[in-house]
DNA sequence: TAGATTGTTAATCGATTAACAATC
DNA sequence: TAGATTGTTAATCGATTAACAATC
């Protein structure tokens, strides 16, 4: 086990090796090696090792790794092994779909609670939550201590409700919205911009071989 | 002009900087420094300067980049200058979000047909789009050229779609079911994995600092 | 034992950043 | 002219891959 600081990288790829564990758990498999699962991955298989040495020895020389112990070591090292609370604020389509999404989710992160701006929207409800308003945003966050929070308002609205999400101690933002939010340096923020992917893809359209 | 390849990092940054030189220009900026992008954006001046270079000399010393001439030179680097048609599989709650959001844009990428299995579905309007059957699928691609697919089916479904727009002609996939694709080298494929997203965010919220 | 595979160090590759001459 | 800023080379930093001893 080691103590350097782990990139970035590495923790973008643990989520990936673990939703391809269950799935190897579910076709019957009790031991994996890190050459199958780069094949799979297409991957190195220098590189998951070294992903996964950089929590611990997981594996067993000539054996591989054991998938059961694989998928509960990657579980505990992204704190998925307890219930991860999450907050979205913007109940359009798209916010619809993603707690849409979240229902049939059979780990242990859970979005519960909805917020909306819009007055006709509060009240009804999606996928099982009521939508709340954004005036309760805060005190729900705090009260239930929540650490990650998804925005799906539109570009206008998203740095209102990063500060909001700030200030009731929120640590990590999932945004949606096309704008670079600015938050202090101990908020992480992941962007997920639809618009930003389709538009690198049309170079590579007319740019092939590059 | 050089004539390197241009790594993926490099394209993924442009639509970042088009969207911030649209926003400036609509705050009637003629020109911009790398200096202030680069503030904008959080990135090294140099990088963006960087980046730029690799297509062209945009910029004049000692004054900068004049706005409109920059977003027309990405935009043409980009392949945004013309029209670019994109087909949607999947007309669940996600692929409506996306089709919705399409309608707004003022881009010359467009949703132009979107698939679904579900015989209920088929013929019913989603953002002005009306629902057309999978079987229709690889002929519309072909018939109307169309190089870029999105993939909003479940996971279950989406190698089979991937395969059709493969062999349909299509050049490059926006696939946003948690799977990992199989597909011809020159078929380029951009994940937008919300449940990754999150799980490794969940990663940071009790480790931070690191 | 022989074959397989890990964990880890060293080598390589690539991307970011600094520095600066050219020049507006 | 003096100050600002580009384009580009060189330096640095970091991430990926290869190689291999240890060992199941």
């Amino acid at each position: 086990m080691k103590r350097e600081k782990i990139s970035d990288a590495v923790i973008r790829r643990l989520p990936v090796y673990l939703r391809l564990l269950s799935h190897l758990k579910r076709l019957g498999f009790r031991t994996v090696s890190s050459q199958q699962l780069g094949k799979e991955l297409d991957f190195n298989p220098a590189q998951i090792r070294k992903d996964l040495a950089y929590f611990g020895e997981f594996g067993r020389k000539g054996i591989g790794y054991d998938v059961d112990y694989l998928i509960k070591k990657i579980d505990q090292i992204l704190n998925l092994d307890q219930p991860v609370h999450v907050v979205l604020v913007g109940a359009g389509k798209l916010g619809q779909a993603i707690s849409h999404y979240n229902v049939y989710q059979k780990d242990n992160m859970k979005i519960i609670a909805i917020f909306d701006h819009t007055k006709e929207r509060i009240g009804t409800n999606v996928s099982g939550l009521t939508i709340r308003p954004i005036d309760e945003l805060q005190h729900f966050i705090t009260e239930n201590n929540i650490r990650i929070g998804i925005i799906t308002v539109p570009d206008y609205a998203a740095q209102e409700i990063a500060d909001k999400m700030v200030s009731a101690g929120i640590s990590a933002i999932l945004n949606f919205a096309p704008v670079v939010l600015r938050t202090p340096e101990h908020v992480r923020v992941s962007n997920a911009d639809v618009t930003a992917e389709l538009h690198s893809l049309a170079y590579y359209v007319f740019n092939q071989g590059k």
